[in-house]
DNA sequence: TGCTTATATGCTCATATTTGCATATAAGCT
DNA sequence: AGCTTATATGCAAATATGAGCATATAAGCA
């Protein structure tokens, strides 16, 4: 079991606290290959703090093939009123510029799914226009 | 500075967390003693506690000769909105047995002060008697 | 001055955590 | 079957942390 003490040290740390705040603050279950778009870190950090995340019962996972998308666990009722928490508490940068990128790389979607891989930022605007998404 | 991933580490801990939960819950300024005696842990520890969440911005202290009373520190204003989360996220035990044994142990207090040093446990109920106060 | 008491701190060892890289897994596609 | 892609994981080195004990500091008081 998780004490509640072992969940608060599992958001002390910068990126675990980037990670869960972005999953937070999207209304969206969010593509891995999403997070590290927005967050730009690499892939194998994301993963790692995902798994830490899970295991602490902040954030489930649906898997679809080999794509896996992240959501905040609210089953656990507890877990409420700490998003609520997080979400208050991080405002501002560099939190809030890590939405703006996730909304920024979430018009890539199709039918509200993640049809692309990891894109570095470079190419994210050529992505864009040849979509046609407003950038 | 203590960016936000700083203090959350530093309440990640099951000491750290027990004592600024009891700091936050209590309406008063604590002594150091008190703290230890609610907590029933070794001086050390609560004192080592102590300095990092002052460190963290989490906690002031007023000192009084070589007493020192321990209270929230509010004037950070996002603390705020922490110390109300704790107290929330903390209902249950052991968080609440560790304010039931303050509780106690403030009724040594005269003037609203504390007056007696390390109480160990064996000693307080026949300490209360002596004094008169209800058990 | 010297004793007691409240609190803080230095030191050491065991253990845990972080970081980065390379690689594994496993699904979809040709 | 073989290639590509999305994601996860094992490992090793550097670093940080926590527990415990002894001791320091410094104030009040005999």
């Amino acid at each position: 079991m998780n004490s509640k003490a072992d969940i608060l040290k599992t958001l002390g740390d910068q990126t675990r606290l980037r990670v869960v705040h972005l999953i937070a603050a999207s209304r969206k279950s969010l593509c891995v290959c999403e997070i590290v778009d927005a967050l730009k870190l690499p892939q194998y950090q994301v993963s790692k703090c995902l798994v830490m995340l899970r295991r602490a019962g902040l954030v489930e996972v649906d898997r679809n093939g080999t794509w896996g998308y992240y959501h905040p666990n609210l089953a656990e009722r507890a877990n409420v009123a700490l998003f609520k928490f997080v979400m208050e508490y991080c405002a501002g940068e560099p939190f809030d510029l890590d939405v703006i990128a996730l909304e920024k790389r979430l018009k890539l979607r199709e039918k509200d799914k993640c049809v692309v891989g990891f894109v570095p930022e470079k190419e994210l605007l050529k992505l864009m226009r040849k979509k046609g998404v407003d950038v």
